[in-house]
RNA sequence: GGGCGAUUAGCUCAGUUGGUUCAGAGCACUUGGUUUACACCCAAGGGGUCACAGGUUCGACUCCUGUAUCGCCCA
């Protein structure tokens, strides 16, 4: 990188920079004898690409771990990327129909055989491109789910719930993705409120004239209907008791059932009850032993048992069947209507509740030391608030349907025996065969009386381990590396996942360590639009990071993100964010720059200005530091972003180096050069977490290091006692420099006009120490005490010094009068309302001492203001 | 319908166990500036009745109650 160019070459030292860290295999970690400090990656999809989201969470990763490990601690980040069942096979679904090929034609290992090309053509592009934001992962444990060792994990982590109880197979009204043609979770059911319609069909009671009318919004179940419920109380319906009536179209003659559970208020108060397709009619079906009739194929078409429609999709024979109905007399009326619709997280189809037959993880016994330990505090949520969220959930959790009917997958190790639903289960063929024959008697079984349940795991199933799998803990829970880096420390991931995959991983780390997996786990906010709309590539309002980081350098990005990354709350992203982290990059560069251009002589003695200076950066800086580590510990990590570039940006470059930068071609003494090096040098480490590249680089310019040294393994500042007078003086100083300032652009003076300075100051409360400062900051020529009230002269009051910047004939009486006659006006204000305390009896016999201190230090000040504001106008007035 | 959370400067957000002339930061804005590190910069400024209405208190942005608007989660 060229010396002289006054634009920092991002591109240029990241690539030098990354390939240098993993030369030195800097990123490497393995046990010894320190502490350890471990984050698990939450892995993405194998076949997923970067998204912002991402950016934000493996940033607040990487600083964590940087920061860590310059702590000294053997800082230990685990990458690794999940199979995403469904979403995967629907990928690789659609190549292969592109292809011309369909699922159904194809084997099990036909189709696993194009599964992984797939994934190892598209799989890990996103761990390259996490490498572009600098993330020090150790590279070498990367992990995927389908592993062998991380699947080996998943089976016998089955096979041991099975034995103990917590795994059953049952029929349930499961949530139906009729595009992915597999059941999901509950928790994978997004819902939206949808316009739609109500629609009133009439239902002819058997041996009567009388019709029963009811109402639906989904008049394409009536096929499926085997009953109509009213409320027990409703005197509409009361003298229809045993009565059927005919389900219209297909004549099938239905009970009239009556049951409490029914709103008398909703539509007509009689309810059309289809047991196979809603989850409460289902329950209704058991409770009135009715017949349970599933009128819908896989794929959400009609299926043979309705009887009209066969094959027509389930929305098109909504609007057919509401002809029919007219054609028959049934239909009545249609009105609009708004209601709840779920979706496919995965596919975004609407849900089709389905009776089928699919594994259950109990989570009874599960949810205790869950909640236990999130609630007493072993495990901390940051932000907080999340702990109700989780609470609300694990209280009303109902069993975990850990089936999907997929192929890409952990396959469910259940062996059916002789083709009825008598299994076992086993980590493979040859030990259910034994098992099989124990538990039958028969011993004539063979491998080939055998057949494995045909569904795969819930992916989510194989994930709640990661933070033990990775680790290898689940089939070796006595090895060294689980033993040594678990429980790990911190998880950070984004709030949408907390049922998913935090919740499910406490879980597993009770249930099969007995331990927490993480001590902390740290919400990130979602990434968002200007218009508040989350980033999604269905709109296009998703930038390409890739793109942002060739823009704007890693840093820049990394700095954009934090900048405004309060935990769980939104990130509306802009542009201008990676435009601020690059213009921060830049500024570092140049202060670097100007320490480069300096001549150092050994000879001249340090300045009083650069000594005083020097001395009070440090109290400030080691103030600072005690700051930034809370800010760390509590995980405000966009305020300890804040904090260190304010120290860099406004304290360092534009306080010290602008009081220490010698004259224009005049050479620096060799003990202030040597001081803002080591400075600088220690900012640089305080930045290296947030902004790893342009530190490293500079770390190495700034002075010649070891082969195979870098900042990413140098010492971390660590909090000293800091002596707050020296900040008090230099504030002091600061304010009386910055009226100066003020008085020049008033008075539109050039800063190389000298001026004077006087000051009356009979407390002595005007600390000199930064004297020095004020002369060389503010253009000042002489600074000298008076003890009487100065003529043609400026004046202004810092604490209780009075200060007067002689401008002869360039003082406008009157305007300077109106200045202070405003300023009289406050402090009085400001004096009123501090005596109205102090008079009120109660305020002094009720607070506490030190507020009342406070309160007299401020009356003493205001006075003394107060008494020289009143002089300088009688002054001025005559 | 139930729960959680928000409402502070034009925008995005801080504001710790209530102490008040400390309402703050960044960006944006205004004015001035080729004081040779940086215009991806420097200096100096303007800007908010802390959603609304009550209450507790000597004292409330901060605690309580209610209202309004918004967001998220769950059914």
């Amino acid at each position: 990188m060229s010396d002289t160019s006054t634009k920092y070459n991002s591109i240029e030292a990241e690539k030098k920079w990354y390939q240098y860290w993993l030369d030195n295999k800097l990123f490497k970690s393995v046990p010894d004898e320190r502490e350890p400090f471990t984050i698990v990656i939450p892995p993405p999809n194998v076949t997923g690409v970067l998204h912002m989201g991402h950016i934000m969470n493996n940033t607040i990763q990487d600083i964590l771990i940087r920061r860590a490990r310059m702590q000294g601690k053997n800082a230990c980040w685990v990458p690794g990327t999940d199979h995403a069942s469904i979403a995967t096979e629907a990928k690789v679904v659609n190549k292969l129909a592109e292809e011309g090929i369909s699922k159904n034609d194809i084997t099990r290992d036909e189709f696993m055989k194009h599964a992984w090309e797939w994934t190892h053509k598209h799989g890990g592009i996103i761990l390259n491109q996490l490498q572009k934001i600098g993330a020090s992962c150790d590279w070498d444990r990367t992990k995927f789910t389908l592993d062998e060792d991380l699947s080996e994990s998943v089976i016998k982590v089955f096979i041991d719930l099975h034995k103990k109880g917590m795994i059953y197979r049952g029929i349930r009204m499961v949530n139906w993705d009729p595009k992915a043609q597999t059941a999901v979770s509950d928790e994978e059911v997004e819902y939206k409120d949808e316009k739609s319609k109500l629609y009133y069909v009439k239902y002819k009671i058997v041996d009567s004239d009388e019709f029963l009318t009811i109402a639906t919004t989904r008049p394409e179940t009536i096929l499926g209907d085997s009953a109509i419920c009213v409320h027990p109380e409703d005197e509409r319906y009361k003298h229809l008791k045993d009565k059927k009536v005919i389900v219209p179209l297909v004549n099938r003659e239905v009970p009239i059932i009556f049951d409490d559970y029914i709103d008398i208020e909703f539509g007509t108060g009689a309810l059309k009850v289809t047991p196979a397709h809603d989850e409460n009619d289902y329950m209704l079906g058991q409770k009135h032993n009715l017949q349970v009739i599933d009128i819908f194929n896989p794929d959400g078409t009609m299926s043979k048992e309705a009887q009209l429609f066969e094959g027509k999709d389930r929305f098109e024979v909504r609007k057919l069947i509401i002809s029919e109905l007219e054609k028959s007399g049934n239909f009545v009326k249609m009105e609009d209507y708004t209601n709840r619709v779920g979706y496919s997280q995965r596919t975004q189809v609407p849900i089709e509740p389905k009776l089928s037959m699919q594994w259950f993880l109990k989570m009874e016994e599960l949810v205790k030391p869950a909640l236990e330990n999130v609630n007493n505090g072993n495990i901390r949520f940051s932000p907080k608030r999340f702990v109700n969220t989780y609470n609300h959930w694990l209280e009303n959790v109902r069993d975990w349907n850990i089936s999907r009917q997929l192929w890409w997958g952990h396959q469910i190790p259940a062996y059916y025996i002789g083709g009825t639903n008598n299994f076992v289960v086993a980590e493979n063929i040859e030990k259910a065969l034994e098992l099989a024959i124990e538990k039958t008697g028969n011993n004539n079984l063979t491998i080939n009386d055998l057949k494995q349940d045909e569904d795969v795991l819930d992916t989510w199933f194989s994930s709640w381990l990661w933070p033990i799998s990775v680790f290898d803990g689940i089939r070796y829970p006595e090895n060294e590396e689980i033993k040594y880096y678990y429980p790990t420390n911190v998880l950070a991931t984004g709030h949408d996942i907390i049922f998913f995959w935090v919740a499910r991983m406490i879980f597993a780390g009770y249930e099969f360590r007995n331990e927490r997996p993480f001590k902390d786990v740290y919400f990130t906010g979602m990434v968002r639009d200007e218009k508040r709309r989350k980033m999604s590539k269905q709109l296009g309002n998703s930038p390409d990071p890739i793109k942002l980081i060739e823009k704007y350098g890693a840093d820049g990005v990394r700095f954009g993100m934090m900048l405004c990354s309060p935990a769980g709350g939104d990130l509306l992203y802009n542009d201008s964010l990676p435009e601020q982290g690059r213009n921060f990059t830049n500024k570092i560069w140049n202060a670097f720059r100007l320490t480069q251009t300096w001549e150092v002589d050994e000879n001249i003695p340090q300045p009083e200005h650069a000594k005083v200076a020097l001395q009070w950066f440090n109290e400030k800086f080691n103030e600072q530091i005690a700051n930034l580590d809370e800010l760390y510990d509590n995980f405000k990590l966009s305020e300890a972003l804040m904090l260190v570039y304010k120290l860099f940006r406004d304290e360092f470059s534009s306080w010290l180096l602008e009081i220490v930068k010698p004259d224009y071609q005049k050479p620096i003494d060799a003990k202030t050069y040597n001081e803002v090096k080591n400075y600088f040098d220690k900012l640089l480490r305080i930045l290296h977490p947030l902004m790893p590249f342009i530190t490293e680089e500079i770390w190495h310019q700034l002075e010649k290091r070891k082969d195979g040294d870098s900042i990413m393994i140098a010492e971390m500042p660590k909090a000293q006692s800091v002596n707050r007078e020296t900040i008090a003086g230099f504030d002091f100083a600061k304010e009386v420099i910055t009226q100066i300032r003020t008085i020049r652009k008033e008075k539109n003076l050039s800063y190389k006009k000298k001026l004077n300075l006087l000051y009356k100051d009979e407390t002595g409360g005007f600390n000199k120490t930064f004297e020095s400062v004020i002369i060389r900051l503010s253009g000042i020529d002489e600074v000298s005490e008076t003890k009487e009230k100065v003529e043609g002269a400026s004046h202004f009051v810092v604490k209780k010094t009075e200060f007067f910047v002689p401008l002869g004939d360039l003082i406008d009486k009157d305007a300077e009068i109106k200045k202070l006659s405003e300023e009289l006006k406050y402090a009085k204000g400001f004096l009123n309302s501090v005596m109205k305390k102090l008079s009120n009896e109660r305020f002094v016999n009720n607070a506490p001492v030190p507020v009342i201190e406070k309160e007299r230090a401020k009356q003493a000040d205001a006075e003394a203001k107060i008494k020289a504001l009143e002089e300088q106008i009688k002054n001025l007035e005559a």
